[in-house]
DNA sequence: AAGGACAGCAACCGCCCAACC
DNA sequence: CGGTTGGGCGGTTGCTGTCCT
């Protein structure tokens, strides 16, 4: 048998939350913000367990918590980390702003899994779930990455990923589009003195790239990185295609944030601060944090739509040879995604505080 | 109209782990 | 250093609404 309730331990209320304890919890929480748990049944006078408070909180009260249906771009990101990440359904959370990991998981298994299972593919493992399935997803995959039109494109990050990884993880040409692996994920998941410091490998990472075509690098995460983007991503240019058109540079992008959000002044003041941090490379401003881990400190952003939550940016070897102040013989190709919520008039505190502690 | 099947979702359970004593 | 506690997380349950027969 396993360790007791607490709720069974100490008598207390079990089952669906009335509103009027919802309106206990969340005048409590609201004015003494979120402290000891245990703390809060008897301090906002409630018959609950502080654990189911907790829940209550996290799940249902939280006002910035997203309500609605979960978008196609969610759907698509959800799948992406899944394949990577696995059901650590907090790690998944976070990528999506106002969704929990409860939300997801039950969107998950309500119906994602089924949606795979239809496409043909083994929600599991993400591949295909037969031969003749596989060579209808191995198509369609193809279609995916090669769709770029004007940058504005929906491609799962995995997706695209996988196509430049052999089931090792390693960058294995253009000829290879198999799904990302465990080994893949693994690289990212242990690269850390296999410790669990994989804190955010979607948000950005580089790829050593191959100066040969059968020249495979090994991919690692830069996890220094994440403390600038934080964020996760939904699109990403085909990573073998340098036609992507409409590049815009970190500030410019920024500034067309800013234009887009500029009726509201908060956002103008964080405009004002991301704009400080932006003008000059985003990477010069957290070299401090990433000097020994990225290699070189330039990239540009091949998003546009300023309206999608998630942005991915992604730099050629070729743009790097010509924008870069590359100190280093290494050719490397740079992922990166932030996300544009941060920049626009979904702009929160608890966002900015993601660029303002770098 | 009734009731059985099913889907979606809120909430609980139990384990794990880090912090604290 | 071992025990305790609280918080976090993934798995699971069970309630409710909807659809179908």
């Amino acid at each position: 048998m396993g360790r007791h309730s607490c709720c069974v331990k100490q008598k207390l209320r079990k089952g669906l939350w009335s509103p009027e304890e919802d309106e206990k919890l969340f005048n409590h929480i609201t004015r003494f913000g979120v402290g000891c748990w245990s703390s809060v049944p008897k301090l906002a006078g409630l018959q609950r367990c502080g654990k189911s408070c907790r829940l209550r909180w996290i799940n249902y009260l939280r006002p910035d918590l997203k309500r609605g249906m979960f978008s196609q771009q969610e759907e698509d990101l959800i799948i992406s980390l899944h394949e990577i990440l696995g059901n650590r359904w907090a790690q998944i959370a976070a990528q999506l702003p106002g969704r929990t990991d409860n939300e997801i998981k039950n969107f998950w298994n309500s119906c994602l899994k089924k949606k795979l299972v239809k496409q043909g593919i083994d929600p599991a493992t993400h591949k295909p779930l037969s031969t003749d399935d596989q060579k209808e997803e191995e198509s369609c995959s193809k279609r995916i990455i090669t769709t770029t039109e004007n940058s504005k494109i929906q491609i799962p990050f995995s997706t695209a990923l996988a196509s430049s990884l052999n089931d090792s993880g390693y960058y294995a040409g253009d000829d290879n589009s198999n799904a990302i692996t465990e080994a893949s994920r693994d690289i990212f998941m242990t690269s850390n003195n296999n410790k669990p410091t994989f804190l955010d490998p979607l948000s950005s990472f580089y790829a050593d790239f191959p100066h040969q075509p059968n020249n495979y690098h090994h991919l690692a995460p830069v996890t220094a990185v994440t403390n600038y983007c934080g964020g996760g991503f939904s699109s990403m240019p085909s990573l073998t295609n340098s036609d992507q058109g409409g590049h815009v540079s970190v500030t410019d992008q920024f500034m067309n944030s800013n234009k887009e959000s500029s009726s509201n002044n908060s956002s103008s003041n964080m405009y004002t601060s991301v704009t400080g941090f932006s003008s000059s490379s985003p990477w010069d401003a957290s070299a401090e944090n990433i000097t020994n881990k990225l290699v070189e400190p330039f990239f540009q952003f091949s998003a546009i739509k300023c309206e999608d939550l998630y942005k991915t940016s992604c730099s050629s070897w070729e743009e790097d040879q010509e924008h870069t102040h590359t100190n280093t013989a290494s050719s490397s190709i740079h992922f990166s995604t932030y996300p544009l919520t941060s920049l626009s008039e979904d702009l929160t505190a608890a966002n900015f505080d993601v660029f303002h502690h770098i």
